[in-house]
DNA sequence: AAGCGCATCAACCGCCAATAA
DNA sequence: TTTATTGGCGGTTGATGCGCT
């Protein structure tokens, strides 16, 4: 990381704003004794105004350099370490529900930070992202938009969440690219990507090689025979969803399977010309198929699921954002 | 061992909104 | 009402570590 050598905001330069106090800020960063102070002057006041806390703290920072170096670093309450797949399960999906809106999605991931999240989602994510893109970009419908952008199109979600207009376009699996790096370990992240929409309701059929619209409605099945897509494995695809602009979502995809015995077994497939491959490398059969993506419906009819997340409980959750009131 | 390129992540920058003066 | 200050946010930078050649 950098030097923690001390750098001090010139009188020169863009960072003065004509602020005599600021030509004895420093810069750059922080060391353990600036640290110490920082965290024992919060543990002893807690948290007043940030520039107050500098001067008062006997820092040569700007508040709001002590501020950030708080929340990012010494807050008590930090997690600190790897994001666990359940995180990354959360991130992604928040993602895709409130795009880089990071304060948000970190309000929603206790002991992790704004600009923790955005490194992880910059550096990890949407490399995964651009990769598998990059298989898609040559199949992608006319209509779909830059897989490219990370910015979700949270107005189409709600759109066909509500049952509002939205689509999905399957197109052939011919068209599938082949997934077997292992190092793409997240599961959840393929999961997410393919298909965060999963009220498909009759129709989402592979047709004689031409792709075919399913309708996401506000209906969603309660039995295995809404969703579709039992005996028809050939109905995944690369699935583009849509009002005004279109999100791409790359088409490696979970799928449930019931066994012999009817148990439930969730798998990741990818599609090799004329066979579909489970991650164990099993070839799945599409008869026993009664879902795709995060989402499937169990044998006891339990309703529709996705990833760890029933599904009233995430509108639930969702409804309860202010700053997503796309309806006016 | 050295050089290179890439990944990571702490910290800065600039903008905006809220609040105070 | 205007101006200054502050806090918060997302985007970006750049130092460092690490793996590969």
């Amino acid at each position: 990381m950098r030097k923690p050598e001390p750098s001090v905001v010139s009188s020169t330069g863009k960072n003065n704003k004509n602020n005599s106090m600021s030509n004895k800020l420093r810069k750059g960063l922080w060391s353990p004794e600036e640290d110490e102070k920082l965290m024992r002057y919060m543990l002893n006041n807690g948290q007043g105004c940030w520039s107050d806390v500098a001067r008062n703290a006997g820092l040569e920072r700007c508040g709001k350099s002590c501020r950030l170096r708080w929340i990012n670093y010494l807050r008590p309450d930090l997690k600190r370490g790897a994001f666990s797949p359940q995180e990354e399960d959360l991130i992604i999906h928040f993602h895709s529900l409130l795009g880089n809106r990071w304060s948000q999605i970190a309000a929603r991931l206790p002991g992790r930070t704004d600009n923790e999240i955005k490194n992880f989602w910059n550096s990890t994510i949407k490399k995964r992202l651009k990769v598998l893109s990059s298989f898609s970009s040559s199949t992608a419908p006319p209509n779909a938009s830059d897989s490219s952008s990370d910015q979700p199109n949270n107005k189409d979600f709600f759109t066909a969440a509500g049952g509002g207009g939205g689509f999905m376009n399957i197109i052939p699996p011919s068209m599938m690219p082949i997934y077997g790096d292992s190092s793409m370990q997240s599961t959840s992240l393929i999961n997410h990507m393919f298909d965060p929409f999963p009220m498909v309701e009759h129709g989402g059929y592979y047709n004689n090689g031409n792709p075919c619209t399913a309708q996401i409605g506000s209906s969603v099945g309660s039995g295995a025979d809404d969703c579709g897509f039992e005996e028809n494995i050939e109905a995944f695809g690369n699935v583009n969803i849509g009002v005004e602009e279109d999100i791409f979502v790359p088409p490696l995809v979970s799928v449930s399977t019931t066994d012999q015995d009817q148990n439930l077994k969730t798998e990741t497939i990818f599609y090799d010309n004329n066979n579909y491959y489970s991650n164990s490398n099993n070839i799945i059969k599409g008869e026993n198929m009664i879902g795709v993506g995060n989402y499937f419906e169990d044998d006891q009819d339990q309703g529709l699921t996705m990833g760890e997340w029933e599904w009233e409980d995430l509108m639930k959750d969702v409804s309860s954002f202010p700053f997503l009131d796309y309806q006016s």
